[in-house]
DNA sequence: TTGCATTTGTTACCTTTTTCACAAAATCGA
DNA sequence: TCGATTTTGTGAAAAAGGTAACAAATGCAA
């Protein structure tokens, strides 16, 4: 099939299935029908051939796919063969957290220089990383090969924060800051809003329940 | 309009709209159109009219919505004119990150405890808020009146904690935790999956860009 | 009061995403 | 080799979501 746009719906789920992959390879599975995965991982089958199926043939008719095969091809789709290094623009609670969180420590992704702009923060070591004057992100960043950004700021801060970090030639970027972001058509920006999901919980729990007491 | 079944990017709209008019009202605007709205937000005027037709008829023609009665309403429908007291079940870096997040503080949600596993953490004080035992996880927040819980567990743990969040009978769950839940019916859970969006930068990162220097 | 300008609420249309269904391909046992 | 079985890859159908267009309602100026 072999689409040249692929949606982001897509390859969250290439995530997931590499999970799940990385999960039955513990096991020793060899392979695996898309029909098994989707039961086991409450998926769709269909769902997860047409996703493989927008970049190559990886399984075998009567078969299914090969465990080992398709983890490493779907490591290889998502980058996950290359390392990053991350830089965490905002030195406070959420970027400390953040700095060890064992799903950036844990995988590819290395946490190599956090910044503030407060000069009681600056020179402080979180963890096993160094915090830096925001002033000189564009070189620290050069310097540490930063090749992915996190804006842990407040909300009016993250909009020239992102500046910033567009202007030091970083492509992706993820945002905590409960703001919409503009950025340039080259960068990826994902926005990680809180305050909405909070919201949307909230919005749950004023819904008066059915009367069968379920919920629709 | 009216219609019963609300999708979840309508209601997550409705925060960013009551966030837009939060900041019109601080300038003293009294009404405002759909389309002022969208151009000055980057929206669509269609879809915010037709998000807040399904809950009623806020608007007036040839005038627009008034600013403090749209904001009032949507207050209300989001259920942010009630308080919510939240419970996090992991008393690590995120969780601890998460007990004095703003987004949490400064909002109508409160956080009452935190809850660990780890001996060495629990009677521990964090910010304002003390670490209890999850042992007794339901007590306290019968006790504490949580109606909100929030996972910051590791992934292995993360099942049987939603179980016990459920049997405690609380309603709204949010999922820190990088793997899928099982919640019932009754139950509104919200996983924010930092590994899926983390990994979805890296395959960004991963594209060639485009020959004349764009990324698709 | 009338006509003009504005802006909503809603319908009709278009796009995207998901699900269904099945021919084509592969394996395996006899 | 052949027929039965499995399972992919994909086209067609259905569902969901977003955009455009416009009649109906309102305000305002003359």
């Amino acid at each position: 099939m072999k689409a040249d746009k692929i949606s982001e719906l897509t390859t969250n789920r290439l995530s997931i299935y590499l999970r799940c992959l990385n999960e039955l390879a513990s096991e020793g599975r060899k392979t695996v029908s898309s029909d098994i995965l989707a039961k086991r991982f409450h998926l769709n089958s269909a769902q997860i051939r047409k996703d493989l199926a927008c970049f190559g043939e990886f399984g075998v008719r009567g078969v299914g796919y090969y465990v080992e095969n398709l983890r490493d091809q779907l490591t290889r789709i998502l980058g996950l063969d290359h390392h990053h290094r991350v830089g965490i623009i905002g030195a406070g609670r959420l970027g400390a957290a953040l700095a060890d969180y064992y799903g950036f420590t844990q995988t590819n992704f290395t946490v190599a220089a956090l910044f503030d702009a407060d000069p009681g923060k600056i020179g402080e070591q979180i963890g096993e990383v160094k915090v830096y004057d925001v002033a000189n992100f564009s070189k620290i960043a050069k310097k540490e090969s930063i090749d992915v950004a996190v804006i842990a700021v407040p909300a009016q801060f993250a909009q020239p924060v992102l500046e910033l970090i567009s202007k030091a030639g970083i492509k992706a970027v993820m945002n905590f800051a409960p703001t919409p972001l503009l950025a340039g058509e080259d960068v990826k920006l994902k926005t990680i809003d809180l305050t909405i999901s909070l919201e949307s919980l909230s919005y749950f729990l004023a819904q008066p329940a059915l009367p069968n007491g379920q919920q629709k």
